[in-house]
Parts: C-alpha cells; sequence; structure tokens
DNA sequence: TTGAAAGCGATACCAG
DNA sequence: CTGGTATCGCTTTCAA
C-alpha cells in the first residue's frame, strides 16, 4: 500500500526531460522557460513529491547560520532562553547548525546594531527579543524581504514581516494570576495593584486586562487599580508603589508582571505593610528565592524561558528546512511556582547550567558570542 | 577552525584498510577479526568519528518501527499522548517512521498482549504505558535482550529494563496541590483529605509523601488525614468518600490524584458539604469542566499528556537514532487549570483534535490501530 | 576475513 | 535554456 515516494527521477521521466530541469525549476533558479516550469510543478504537484531531506542535506554543504540575538543575562532568564536554543539545535543532530548569540545589555540598546551585524555575517535564520520592536521594524523587513525568516521571542514585533513568534500567553498569565490573588485571599475585599513595564507595549496591556476583566468577573469584592508603570527601572518601580501604598491604606494584593517584584516588596516591607499583601510576581531569579521561601511572595508566574528558546529554535528550523510557509504563532501556558515545588525549579535551573559548562567542554570551538554594548 | 568531519573513508585510509571493513568493525557486523575490529574502534574514537546520518537515512532502507502501547480513550488523557506521539513524530521529517497504534480498554487487561504484538510484528522501538508494570516486566525485559528501547509514559515500570520514562513530576504535583490547599484555606484550619488509586503504585505513594509533608511543614493548622485508595473505580472512590464524610465533620478539602474526580464530588454535593470544601483534582476531562466553571474544584493539576507523548517520541527517538546509550528519565511539571485560564487549555485540546482529524484526511493509508480488547 | 563497488536522492557544475 | 554527471557518506551486496 506504500507506494515508494516520488523523485526528482520520476518527474523528469514523467516529462522526458531530465532531473537537472526538474530540480532548477522547483528551486525557480534562472534558466527554465516559463512553460516547462510549469509543467514541471503540475506534475511534482500530482505525483506529491515531498523531498527527501536526508538527501538534500548529504549533498548540499550548506550550513544553517542561525543568529539569536536576546539580552544580556542579567537575570538568568535569558541564560535560559539560550540554553534552551541550543539544547533544541542539539536534538537535530543531522544537519550544520551553526549557532551564533549576540547579545544586548539593556532594553532598546545595541539590539539594530546586532540584528544589522547577523544580517552582515549572512546568517540565514534569526531568533530575536524585539526589546523596542519600533526601532528594530526596518532591519526585521529587509531580513524578510531577504527570505531570511525571523522569530520573535518572549515578545512580539508587529509590523515587522517576522515569520514566527514564540511567548507565553500573556492571558492566561493575567487570569490565572486573578484567580489565584481571588482564592487566597478568600473573603478578604479591598484592592489590588498591577504593576506592568508600560501599557503602549501589547503585551502588558493585555495581561492587565485579563488580569481585571477576571477579578471583575470573579471577585467581586475586589477592585483593580490603574496598572503602575515601572518602564523596566527598579527606581521607578519603588517610587510609584511606594505612592501607592499611601494613597490606597485598603490594599490587600499585588500583580507584579515585570521583573522589578524586588523593589516592590522593599517598598511594603518598608511601609510595614508586607506582611498583609498577598504578593504575586512573574519569573523566577537568585532574589527572588528567598521571598518564595518565606511566604513573602505566594507565588511567582514562570515563564519557562527555556521552553520558549525551544520553541523558537524548533520554529526557525521548520522554517529553514522544511519550507514551511506563511507564519505561526506559539503561545505557552506559564508554569506556577510556590513554595511547595520551588526546589524542582531551581533544580531544573542549576541543571541547565551544568549541563551548558559540559557542553563548552565539549566543543573544541565554542559558538562566537558577540557583545553589543 | 571548523575542521570537517570524520568520515568511514579518513577512518579507514588511516588504518590502511577499507571502508567496508571499518563500517563492519563499528557496528560489529559478523567478519571482522578482533584485532581489526579493536583498531577500527580506537582510530575512530581518536578521530572523533561521528557518523553522518544524513547519508545514513539516504542509503539504508530502513524504517523505524515504533509501537504506541496506550490506554484506549475513556478520557481525552490518552488520545493527547497518542496525538503528542503523532506530532512529535511528524517532526522529524526525513526518516521513515511507521507508527503503530495499540491500545487496551483497561488498566492491566491486554497489556501483554499488546507489548507482544508488538514485538511480533518487529516493532524496534516501544513507547508504552505500563499499566500493571508487574505483568508486563517479562516482556520488558525481553524486549531490553533484543535490544529494542522502551520508554515508558506516565507511569514507570521498575526493573524492566525500560531505557525512559517521561511522567510528571510526582513530588511537585504533591506539594503544589499541598500549598495551594493551605494558601486557598487561608485561616481555616481543619483535615485535608487525599485520594489516590493504590498506596502500593510508588507515584501514588510519592504524591501523598509530598502533600502530606508541605502541608504538614507550611500549614500546621492542617492536618492529612489517611488516603483514600479508590483502586481505579469511581464506585469506591464514591463511598469510601461517603464514608470519610461522616467519620469526619471538620473536613475542609480534598486533593484527587485520580481521574476520580466526578464521584468524589458528588458524594459531597449529596452530604450538602461541598460549598465548604476545597477541591482541588487531576488532569481535565469534559465532566470536570462545568464543576472548574462553578467553582466546585477550586484547580486542578493537569498533567500535560500531549508534552508526555512529545517527549516520550523524543526520548525513543534518541534511543534508536542517536544510539544514545544508558538511561533517561524526565519529570515535567505539571499545568495548574483554573476557571481564569480554563478556555485556554480547552481550546488547546480541541485544536488538536482537529489536528489529528485534518491528519487523517492527509494520509491516505491511516496509521494501523489495533485495539486489545 | 576482507576489498571493491553499486546504489540512496538531491545539489551543483559543466558542456552542449 | 537544457541534459548529463560527479559528489556527499553510508549501507549492502558481491567477489576475492
Amino acid at each position: 500500500m506504500a507506494k515508494e515516494p516520488t523523485t526528482l527521477l520520476h518527474i523528469a521521466k514523467a516529462l522526458g526531460t531530465s532531473i537537472g530541469t526538474v530540480h532548477r525549476a522547483l528551486h525557480d533558479n534562472p534558466g527554465v522557460s516559463a512553460e516547462t516550469k510549469a509543467k514541471v510543478l503540475e506534475t511534482a504537484k500530482n505525483l506529491g513529491y515531498r523531498p527527501n531531506l536526508a538527501a538534500r542535506f548529504l549533498s548540499s554543504k550548506r550550513t544553517l547560520r542561525i543568529s539569536a540575538n536576546t539580552l544580556q543575562g542579567t537575570t538568568s532568564f535569558w541564560d535560559e532562553v539560550r540554553a534552551g536554543i541550543r539544547e533544541a539545535a542539539a536534538s537535530y543532530p543531522l544537519e550544520n547548525v551553526e549557532l551564533e548569540f549576540r547579545t544586548y545589555p539593556h532594553i532598546g540598546e545595541g539590539e539594530t546594531e546586532a540584528f544589522q551585524a547577523a544580517l552582515r555575517s549572512k546568517a540565514n535564520g534569526i531568533v530575536v527579543f524585539p526589546s523596542s520592536a519600533q526601532a528594530l521594524r526596518p532591519c526585521m523587513r529587509r531580513a524578510a524581504r531577504a527570505g531570511i525568516p525571523v522569530v520573535c521571542v518572549a515578545t512580539d514585533a508587529p509590523e515587522s514581516g517576522r515569520r514566527g513568534i514564540v511567548a507565553i500567553d500573556t492571558l492566561v498569565s493575567g487570569s490565572i494570576a486573578a484567580d489565584l490573588m481571588g482564592r487566597f485571599l478568600g473573603a478578604r475585599g479591598g484592592a489590588v495593584a498591577i504593576t506592568v513595564s508600560d501599557m503602549g507595549i501589547s503585551e502588558h496591556a493585555e495581561k492587565y486586562g485579563a488580569f481585571e476583566s477576571t477579578v471583575r468577573s470573579l471577585y467581586p469584592k475586589l477592585r483593580v487599580l490603574k496598572p503602575i508603570e515601572d518602564h523596566g527601572t527598579d527606581d521607578e518601580a519603588f517610587r510609584s508603589f511606594r505612592n501607592l501604598l499611601e494613597e490606597c491604606p485598603d490594599l490587600v494584593g499585588v500583580y507584579v508582571t515585570t521583573e522589578a517584584s524586588i523593589p516592590v516588596l522593599q517598598a511594603a516591607r518598608e511601609a510595614g505593610v508586607l506582611a498583609g499583601l498577598t504578593v504575586i510576581t512573574t519569573d523566577l531569579f537568585p532574589d527572588l528565592v528567598p521571598e518564595i521561601r518565606s511566604g513573602a511572595v505566594a507565588a511567582t508566574i514562570y515563564q519557562r524561558p527555556r521552553a520558549q528558546g525551544e520553541m523558537a529554535f524548533r520554529m526557525l528550523h521548520k522554517f529553514m528546512v522544511e519550507e514551511a510557509k506563511g507564519t505561526d504563532a506559539v503561545a505557552l501556558a506559564p508554569h506556577l511556582v510556590m513554595r511547595g515545588n520551588l526546589d524542582f525549579f531551581l533544580q531544573r535551573q542549576s541543571q541547565e547550567l551544568a549541563k551548558e559548562k559540559s557542553d563548552a567542554l565539549h566543543h573544541a570551538a565554542p559558538e562566537p558570542a558577540v557583545d553589543f554594548a
């Protein structure tokens, strides 16, 4: 029943032409008349031609140059994203994958340079964290025009011509945080705050929207305050939250969607109200560990950086190798970390770091890592 | 810097022998003197030989026959595990993978027959849900002796010679359930119950242990009762829980680790105590949806069947294709489903079913699915 | 026990 | 514009 797959030779014979012509036609290389090309394409479709990728890899000496442009490892988040990319790359052992890591120190700083460098180095696929999508858009469109697939990770870059996006589902994050907040507070009523980086970023607006609407519909005794914007700085997070504490004496909970949870905790602690606050944070980094362990933070929404890296690579690979068309989007469900399962996640993180270290030892030539300061 | 990879020819030339001999030596095929074999193996190691898998797939006509032996889709759990396996298989587009699905209707019923059938059909890799590991052990050891890698999914089969195991981390499940229970109950004290299938199964004993110890250390006002065993039947779950309700008037919460959450809810409802109970369940199936939506179930620990299927396939693939040695174990973190994010997971499930359906249409010959009643 | 050689299916180049 | 062909690295078969 399983008839053997169609090859180039089959198509060539069916048309009374040669394998070389068929190949050129299928790849619209120059040197094929429009007429024969059309015929080839048609019979290829009719015979259900699927290229044999093993043969392709064997004969073509092409290596997949992939540039992964991400933020420097200020916290462990981006280190883990990179580890995920590395791991996914290693799980395709047949191809020549060449990973290049480019990093930039801060949001909106050096990322266009890094992207341009990737293009210059003839990367034929890019994974990027578009920290300020606006600035990056021109380069990204250029990549798109050149046929270089780009996959965004963690944040989307709208209207950029990117082929794919891998991120945590913001609606899930916002609404699970809301539901937990409501359940944790039980019968208590009062105000709940939420901090975001910038409401101009759609992801953050979405998280807020999901949080607010879920609280409103499920826990009417709670009242969601207008979002605090910290614009990515600890300082602003601290001051805004301290002000909020003064203005709003019936605050019972706060959901921090950014990485600036430490300053929020500190402000609450200094004001002496931490014990009465239910705090839900985002991500997992060393400074947060004791706060979770002590119960100051009830739960944190873990955005699975490693899984994001893995998925981003796989998606990019699909575009590059399987010639997948169109665009693709993956929204991952976040994990919930609490005192009870904290150690599991910490252990996992340290495993990754260990693995990465041993990888570095195995490879004679470490992959180039360029830093765009 | 990147010196080109070593090939069989390199080894052959280095030893002044032929590529055929080298090949035979590396695969310990018959017809090589012990002496030359040793030399080949050594220089292969010295030169850092890594087989070119693309070339291997191209020349060998071998197809990977993989049998996936699982429980029938009484709930959607196993359907999704199978969907995950299918999807992972599709993501390796270079190999000839032939999937065979064998199912059995109930725990401990027909699974050895299914396993033996897989062996008979010359499967060279098996994914199995060992519903009663005891009974399966002999076949599994036979597979191990024959060099056929077996990966367990959802439940481990100790001492069976299996090469890998993919499951949800039981300690994480138990302790996150405990932590949630404690937080949900807030200041309330009282007794909390836990139902398991059978304490003789190590996974269940572990979940209980994690739940109990986390509650004890973090929420001393709560008291964990001895586990209720339902032995996989709704009937027993119902009766045991009803009895418990009578005996224990200060029950404030229950954690159902099995699929028998509906009878537990029913018993509580009939006794008129449901409203005062905090219920945490396991998995996500149609009957549970309204209970979550109404708030009767506070949260459910979702065991990510699709991710389990995917991982199991990938692991098996690694053993079969990359000739990975030793054994491997993956413990996945469960997801938490509550009212707030319920729709996300439901939508995801229906997407899978839709995808599966369209897959079925695409493939002319549906993969054989054998049912062992 | 070993060597030699014919494929596998696509790529890429050269000659017509 | 098109046809022919060497090549990639490995598996497999046939001779020696």
